[in-house]
This record gives C-alpha cells, structure tokens and sequence, in this order.
DNA sequence: AATGAATGAGTCTTCATTCAT
DNA sequence: TATGAATGAAGACTCATTCAT
C-alpha cells in the first residue's frame, strides 16, 4: 500500500521535507496537549516557527496535518524496532529481547504513541486505511518472530494462536502508555517488562506434575 | 469517589432522570457515528428530542453531555458483569466464565466502548478522574476474582501479578472492540473467548515434564 | 418554475420573511456601492441590523443573499408592471403607455436593476435559471402586448419580429440603468421615454410617399 | 484622452509588451471561465506561462491585469470595424452593411465583449473613465455613419434621435452577446442581423397611405 | 419547564502581494 | 529578469451558550 500523497504548493522536495519535519514536531507537542480537535491552525503553524500562509504551502487541509503526524510517529517507531531488533533468532532469549525493546520504544514515544491512537480516528476515510495498515505491519512483525520461534520448535502454537499472540504484544506494549495514569504509579518500566514477559511466556496455571 | 454532579436548573428529579436518559441515548448514538467534537449540541438536542433551550436546562456546558455518556456506560458494564458474574468460586471453570462473560458484554456494547475509550480524553481535569476511577473499579473486580482463585491455590500468582493480570484481562477485552477492524474479521467471539483464555491460562512454553 | 427555495433554519415563517426583508434591504444597499464580491457577509449582517450569526439562520451560504436580492428586485418591478399596466387595449396609445411605464418603473429602480445585472453572474448553476426564468417573463409580457396589438391591426409583425422586439424594449428600458452615466446626461427620464417611444414606433427611414 | 498607463519594472519595452500579450491572453481565457473575482493571480501567472513573481514585474496589481484586458478587447472591436467598415457613404446599403459587420464582431468576439460587460464595473475609480471612454468612441462612430446618412437626406433625424439611435445601436449589439443564452436559441446570427436591421429601419408601425 | 432566536468569538482557509535569491 | 517561498490580513461559516417569551 502506498504512501498517501499529501499535495505541497511548494516544489523543492528539499524544502517541503524540512518544513514539514518542523510542522510535525510543532503539531505532536500540540496535540499532546489539547489534542487535534482542540489545537487549531494557527497554533500549529506558530509552534512549526512559520506563517499561517506557509503552513497552507505545504498541507492541503488540517486533517494532513494529523495524517503526517501519524504517518511519522509510525515510521518513528518501525525505525526504532528495526535498529533494536535486527535479526531475529528464534529463541526465547531473543524473543524476550524484542518484547523488552518493542516496551521500551513505547515508553520512550509514549506521547506520540498516545497522540495517535487518540487522535487516528479523526483521520477522514480516505487516510484512515493507511494508518491501518502501518498497524497491521508492526502485528505482523510480531508475527514473523513468533513463527520463528515455532518453527524452532521452542513455542507451540496454532496459526491462528500467532495472529492473536501478536496482537495481544502490540496492546500491552501500547497499554504501557495509553495506561500510563495506572500502571506507571504501579511499576517501573524494567517491572513492566519482566512481568509481562513473564505472564505472556508462563501461563499462569500451577504445574500440576 | 463520589459522583461527579452535573448540576441542572430543573428541580424535579423524576424529570432530570428521565431527560438525561433520553440525552444520553441519543448522544451516544451521535458519538458513535461521528464522535464527541463532530457533534453538535443541536443535534444531540434533536436526537433527545427537545430543543436546544431545553437541554440546557439539564447540562452546563456540552462537555457535561460526555461525561454523562460515560458514566452511563460504564454503569452498564457494571451492571451486565454483575448481573453474570455475580458470585465467583475460584474455580478455573468459574474463571473462565467471568472472563467469557464480560468479553460478551463487551461486544454486546461494542460501539459504547469504543466511544468511551476514543472521547474519555476530551474530559475536563475535572471529569476524568470519576471516569477513570470507575475503570480501576472493574480493573478490581477482575483482581478480586484473581486473588480468590489464587487463595484457593489454583493460580500462583504473587500480588503485582495480580494486578497486571487483571489490567491485561481488561484491556483484552476492550481490545476486541477497539481493534474489530482486525480481530473480527479473524475470529468469531466464541474462538476469541477461547483463544483468548487459552493464552492466558496455558502459557505458551512448551512444557519440558 | 418554482421558486429556489432558501433554506432558514429558524422556523417561524413570518419572522423569517421579517429579517430577509431587513437582509435584502441592507444588501442591496451593499451591493451598489461595491458589488457582491466585496461586500462581506459581516458588513451584510451589520447593515441588515443583526449579528453574523443570526444572517446565517436565515440563509446557507453568501450566494443565498444575493439569489433572495435577484428575486426581490424582479418581483419589485413585476409588481410595479402589473399595478401600472393592468389592462392592455391593444392600442399604439396603451402601447405608449406600457413602454412609459416600464422606463419609469426601470428609473425608480435603477439602482436595484443595475445590481441585478451586474452580480446575476455571480449566482451559481443552481441559482441562475430561476433569475433567467424571470426575466424571461418579463419579456413575454411585452410580447403579449404586441401581440395584441398585432391582432388588433395595430401592428403588422411576425412571430419572430415579435419575439425579438420584446427583448429589444426589455434591454433598451435597462439600458436607460445601466448606461445611466451617458444618457441621464443627455436626456431626462421625459426626453428618453418619448425618443425611444418614437423610435420605435415610427422606424426612422423617410416615408417616401 | 490618454491610455492610463500601467506600470512595469521591466525597462525594455519590447518583453513589457510580450509579456503582457501572454498575460492578457492568458487572464481572457480564465475571466470568460469564472469571472475576474473568482480568478487568482496565480492563475493568471500560470496561464500566461509565466510565474507569479514574474507577473508582477508587468503589473502593479491584480486590476491592472483587468484594466488591460479591457483595454485590449475595446481595441480589438475597433480594430475590426475600422478594417471592416473602412469608408461609409452614408447610403441605407452601407449602413446596413455597418450594422451587419458590427453584430459579426460581436459574435466573433462574444466571450470577450462578455467579460468586458461584466467584469468593467470592477474596475477601479482611477481605470474606469478610460473604458468608458473607449466605449463613447463606439458609439460616436455610430452616430458619424447616422450623421452621414442624415446629411445625405436618407434619413430624417435629429441631433438628438441620432444619439439615442447611436446608443441603441451599440446596446443591441452586445446584446446578442449577453442575451446568447435566449436569443442565440431563437434565431441564427444572419436572421438576428435581418430582423433587427429591418426593425430598426422599417418602424413597426403599419403605414396609412 | 420548554422553546428557539440571537449572539459573536473562534475556526479554517484563501490569496494578493513582497522580496530574497 | 525571473522565480517561488513567505506572509498575514481578510473572509466565509460554525456552534456553544444565553435569554426573553
């Protein structure tokens, strides 16, 4: 799925990159605040250190404005995930690895991470799909390190058990953040992750044998 | 934590009871389809079915509107769970019942949910904490049925487990419906609950014995 | 045809007509001293004496103003046509008469009818063909007079002459508005009345008998 | 009365006049598609092939753009009827002949006369004397070719009747461009040139003798 | 208690014009 | 000379809230 096109009255690719990087830094801090419906235009294009006018040469409406911002908190994040995770061996260790350095992402984004899943769903039908879409990649990535822990034969688990496993680690890693106002008063981020990682990979029945 | 009041100018309680609960309808119908900022309070007015005037005569300001929405829905919640849980053994099977149960309810107030869990943010300082608070509530109440089942040795799960497990069980839950775009087209409710209860009981380690 | 309707949102159909009168009162007034394009709604809520939210409980959009000024301005000068005319002989003298009266009625109206033919443009695709419409019968009415003079004996023209003379006496009464600024130098409303009227009537090529 | 100038930075005079001849070009096209107010400068730059920052360079403001259109146009019409009429001799054919190459003028060039009609009042207090004035020049050819005829004892008329007829003259003129959407229905240009000449010259009344 | 007309601050967006390169 | 990025005043329109009836 390709990239929505945001239009930019402006040619010089150069350019329009730069502008829009200090756009969407401005608008995240906004956003963070009082969220996208509360923010206005105005505040947006004063926070990215340009004119009213300008912001309008690089956007078409307000709503691209939330777009770019999602578009980017998920590539942020995928960026981050790649460098962490590299290769993938298949092991626990690894395994363990990965959910401990996806939990970190979260919690070093966890504004930009709650921005845009408060905010996504004001994305107007056409953008929406592909914010989706970035979503079903990082699941899918999940995915990918699960099943190779499957075929190494260290877990057990059906097709359908993979889909939901990876699912379920891309909430509770979300969960640190969106739930932040709970959990953080009760652990800390290194708490967090040995716990769940232990809840996810325990089972939580006595071992009855 | 006491209720927040939303004050109204009628005095007649019958009436205010009555009113707020046609607000409420027709607002969460509205927030539904196009969410707490994209609403009027003209069209939650007509969708009650009395004029602007009159709803301000039961609210003071709009915002006053979604916290009422989302009082109201939680107390559904409650109520359903209550009304199917209500005494909890400590039993795996009584376990797994709860958890089908309010994964059930759930999805019978799949678009409630959602609504809360999107507009909640849009709550003032003043409002969010009685909302909030009402989420630690049933957070408990999955703790509450945790704690029993560990006390009769079933689960072996220290403290700090406990309260994670439950945040997770909640999430979970709420997670079938804020995230349907993918998971219901994968799973029926049914091979969720069991998926679901699945993963969290067994543990997806392979057991060495 | 029927009329374009406006839509108000307040629903009390006597205040409604009150305030649109105030409205194409104030507008007109705008309109020719600088044209529909630079007046603002703000000015045309301020001259119609009530705030810029109230102007839009009584009309959609801009464009509204200027449709419900057309409209006005043509039923203003039927009106005037109908209560001047009324009867038609079929004689050269109520022939006279009706072309008098119709400048006339063009003179007191100068202003509205030079508004009227300079913004009509602007009206959109929707609004057009009922301006259109309207003029249209005003130009049948001329024709119906001539006709009658035709079967009178009065006249000896055809259809299509006919046809065509109505639109020149129409445009040739406007003209007296729109060119105001060269022939209300040259002649009074007196002079033009009865040089058009001679014009017209008597065909300017020397009668060689 | 001398053409108002319009100010360039441009120094050579050669580009001043090339560049302004894409530039009106350019800003007919678009004014006939939706008028001088609904189009922006940008688009006129772009039209003429050129970009906005270049445009001006040749102006000083958006009107001068219109205040040169204007101007081109009128000089187009007499550019036409010069060659066309050439030499008048004062006899009923050239006259007719005058008025038949005058109406194909005006349909040759209708879109223009159009926006010239409509677009002039636009114009500022400081450009519009200037098109008026090119306007009485029209019309003042018009009554030369009446006077001639006149001197001629073809027609009988006076001073007075002459301008008046003049005005008429010109007014049904651009009506055939203005009044296309009803009379362009009715009758072919050749049939509108033979009846309105015959109308104009006959008189309609029926001849007693 | 109920109504709905009135209000005007606030919002998004456009566009003529300037000016550094 | 030519370019096009930057500017911000200005405009259309919305909507929460009030208040007289």
């Amino acid at each position: 799925m390709k990239k929505r096109e945001v239009l930019a009255s402006v040619k010089d690719e150069r350019l329009v990159k730069k502008r829009r990087n200090q756009m969407i830094k401005g608008a995240i801090s906004l956003f963070k605040q009082k969220g996208f419906h509360r923010t206005t235009t105005r505040e947006i294009a004063k926070a990215s250190g340009f004119s009213i006018g300008t912001l309008y040469e690089y956007i078409r409406q307000k709503e691209d404005v939330l777009y770019l911002v999602c578009d980017r908190i998920y590539d942020e994040v995928h960026e981050r995930m790649e460098k962490d995770i590299g290769t993938h061996h298949g092991t626990i260790e690894s395994f363990k690895l990965a959910i401990a350095r996806y939990f970190k992402v979260i919690d070093d984004l966890q504004d930009e991470v709650l921005v845009m899943y408060q905010e996504a769903k004001s994305l107007s039908k056409e953008s929406l799909p592909y914010v989706l879409n970035k979503e079903m990649q990082m699941v899918a990535m999940f995915e990918k390190i699960l099943q190779t822990c499957v075929n190494n034969g260290v877990f057990q688990l059906t097709e359908q058990e993979i889909q939901l496993f990876a699912h379920n680690i891309f909430v509770l890693g979300q969960m640190w953040a969106f739930r932040r106002w709970a959990l953080q008063k009760m652990y800390t981020l290194e708490e967090y992750i040995e716990l769940q990682t232990d809840l996810l990979l325990r089972g939580i029945m006595e071992k009855r044998s």
